[in-house]
RNA sequence: GCUCACAUAGCUCAGAUGGUAGAGCACUUCCUUGGUAAGGAAGAGGUCAUCGGUUCGAAUCCGAUUGUGAGCACCA
């Protein structure tokens, strides 16, 4: 008698052994169709496995997570067959399920293009409709690898190679393709069904590393049913439609251009809303006690040395050279500059903290390949501080940074913010006892806080360990942002210091901190988290006047005029076209409101408003309809 | 930087097999004065990213360069 305990807490009782098929089956035949895998005692496994023994059994299917995820490593799997059978001479290496589908790298000596793609899919779907038994053998790994090398697959023998010798290699035959995996996998090829799609082709380093080699990696995307991977195909639609570089077009918001790969050219709408990013930002930080500063962009390289840049960040700096054969750098960071401010004069502890911040541009020679519209760009604008103090003051000097974060985010509308810790990285400046030191205060800070953290160890910047905050965006998509940073290198190798209590000179600390972090990219997480439609207080266009004929022109005048006095930024539309022509191209282009006037409008001294998305008109007097607009228009630090 | 793809009018895109370019929208002018997401007509607009090669002839074929896209690696 084997006993089996289904999740609702009900048991089954079978004479023998039993497999996952066969509960399925005792349940109803549609579970036992829809079942991929089971779950005993918690642990996933394959389904045609026998139980021997009285258990907990749960049975997967495509609506879980856990199936889903299954389904996808499943179309990984037949992906490499489908390569296999149609180019045998590739060679199959990892092929995990990832987000919303799957990926599979192979090494070949021509990467596949996205013509063989369709060839590759149409494959696929004939594999799914053989319906090829899934089935799991347990090899010797000498055996195994063996294996791999007599079929020329280097890879796989490689992988296979690197499991510990006497461990058992578990391997999965559909039809003539076998593959190392872990499993568990589908019964048979037919369950994954139709909802699949190659997507992409593209490279991909071997183990991650840009020291290997490049392998060819095709990606996929897979669902539970057809309506999923529709539904799935149409919110990549929409992510499309809320891209900043065609919203920053569209809206007339910035432009890039070849002779400036990764510089942004801000438009005048464009630098409106970027000028209410820093207006905000520079009200906000004088608030929290920061004082601004600004530092030359150029400065000699020997400054550059001096602070450890040349040689650890060198290869992401621009240089210029004088015609008096001086060379200079462009700056890639703000924080020597800032120590120099710092370095006037003499310092003495009752000075610190001391908060230099600074909007500083900065210029950083990124890979060609890693450019993309604002989000990674070279050129760019930091909201960054430096925060020169004593230890005793580190914890509570990055909790406060850290709080003013969090309110700032809160006020452009992200409500989920996670933090990630990094400490030391192989490229660093400084003495391991320094490091200790640093990474412990920073991480003291971090218990003090009270927020989510994770651990993201080895990539902190090369003169300390870093926080950084990272926000969720309205699709879902993570953004880096905040930064603040530990650092009790830079000040001794610029040789800044103050005098303490006890008339000694002494290093300060410095907390590099920035809130936004890039203010080019912080601009594009907006527009793509707003989709262009920004609350009144940031839109850089809030109202369009727009007349119905040109009786109104007169009147139309009138109300930009007081919109202007009372600080509302808007334009005026008198074109001869008609309303609905109008209404539609602002609506385009995402302005906030329409104050339509025509005849009855100017004899009554109203304006009929129109909100962005909105259908409904509400006519009011114009007093009425300013005064509300700029309460709308507040600064949130006004409210 | 690496792999693949792409680069034609301001924008979105057509332009088999080589014979020096087209559409829609936008723009300009005219008609229309129209009440909430595209009224009508006419006109103007391109050295087909750049440089080289093949060819009688190149937007089209080949190579290089630059830029862009999707990833990888890197990262604010």
């Amino acid at each position: 008698m084997v006993n089996i305990t289904l999740p609702d807490g009900s048991v089954r009782s079978f004479d023998g052994p039993v497999t996952g098929t066969d509960v399925a089956g005792d349940i109803s035949r549609s579970l036992a169709k829809a079942a991929l895998a089971i779950k005993v005692n918690g642990a996933l496994q394959d389904i045609y496995l026998p139980i021997g023994e009285d258990a907990g059994v749960e049975i997967i299917t495509a609506k879980s997570t856990e199936g889903l995820d299954l389904l996808r490593h499943d179309a990984a799997h037949v992906l490499a067959e489908a390569v296999k059978e149609l180019f045998p001479n590739t060679q199959v290496t990892i092929g995990p399920n990832i987000e919303n589908g799957f990926y599979y790298d192979f090494a070949r000596e021509t990467p596949f293009t996205t013509e063989d793609l369709a060839v590759i899919e149409a494959r696929m779907h004939e594999i799914v409709q053989r319906d090829e038994d899934i089935r799991r053998e347990v090899w010797d790994r000498d055996e195994a690898v063996a294996f791999f090398e007599s079929q020329g697959e280097a890879y796989k023998a490689e992988i296979i190679a690197g499991i510990p010798t006497g461990e058992e290699v578990g391997l999965y035959r559909q039809g003539d393709f076998i593959d190392l995996c872990r499993g568990p996998h589908l019964p048979s090829t037919g369950k994954l069904g139709k909802a699949f799609k190659l997507m992409s082709v593209a490279g991909a380093y071997w183990r991650g590393d840009s020291n290997n080699e490049m392998l060819t990696r095709i990606y996929g995307t897979a669902w539970a049913n057809e309506k999923d991977l529709k539904d799935y195909l149409t919110r990549l639609e929409e992510a499309e439609r809320r891209d900043h570089r065609r919203l920053g077009r569209e809206m007339d918001l910035f432009h890039l251009q070849e002779e400036a790969p990764g510089a942004v050219f801000w438009h005048p709408k464009g630098w409106t809303l970027f000028q209410c990013m820093i207006d905000y930002m520079r009200r906000k930080q004088i608030q929290a006690g920061y004082q601004e500063v600004s530092t030359p962009e150029i400065m000699d390289k020997s400054l550059w040395e001096k602070s450890g840049h040349a040689e650890k960040f060198g290869e992401n700096m621009y240089l210029t050279q004088t015609p008096d054969d001086r060379v200079y750098a462009v700056k890639p960071m703000n924080c020597p500059g800032h120590v120099q401010i710092f370095k006037q004069g003499i310092k003495s502890y009752r000075d610190l903290p001391c908060y230099l911040a600074e909007f500083g541009k900065v210029h950083r020679y990124e890979p060609s390949g890693a450019l993309h519209g604002l989000m990674r760009v070279r050129a760019f604008t930091q909201d960054d501080a430096h925060i020169f103090c004593t230890e005793e003051q580190i914890t509570d000097e990055c909790v406060k940074a850290s709080t003013l974060i969090h309110q700032i985010y809160n006020d452009f509308g992200f409500d989920r913010v996670v933090v990630k810790y990094s400490d030391r990285p192989e490229q660093r400046v400084g003495s391991d006892e320094v490091w200790d030191h640093a990474e412990a205060a920073l991480m003291k800070a971090l218990n003090a806080m009270q927020v989510e953290w994770s651990a993201n160890p080895g990539e902190g910047a090369f003169y300390g360990p870093k926080l950084e905050f990272v926000l969720r965006d309205a699709i879902g998509r993570d953004w880096q942002c905040g930064t603040v940073q530990v650092d009790l290198n830079m000040p001794e190798l610029l040789g800044a210091t103050y005098v303490d209590a006890d008339s000694r000179r002494k290093y300060p600390v410095m907390i590099h901190r920035a809130l936004f972090g890039s203010l080019e990219r912080f601009c594009g997480i907006l527009i793509e988290h707003h989709a262009g439609h920004f609350p009144l207080w940031l839109s850089p266009l809030q109202i369009v006047v727009a007349t119905i004929t040109d009786d109104a022109d007169d009147y139309a005048r009138t109300v930009q005029e007081q919109l202007a006095a009372a600080g509302l930024r808007s334009e005026l539309d008198l074109r001869n076209e008609k309303i609905s022509y109008k209404v539609r191209e602002h609506s385009v282009t995402k302005v906030p409101a329409i104050f339509v006037v025509g005849k009855r409008e100017a004899e009554e001294g109203t304006v009929a408003i129109r909100r962005l998305g909105g259908k409904a008109q509400d006519v009011r007097s114009l007093d009425e309809a300013i005064a509300a607009f700029v309460e709308e228009a507040q600064n949130p630090l006004d409210r």
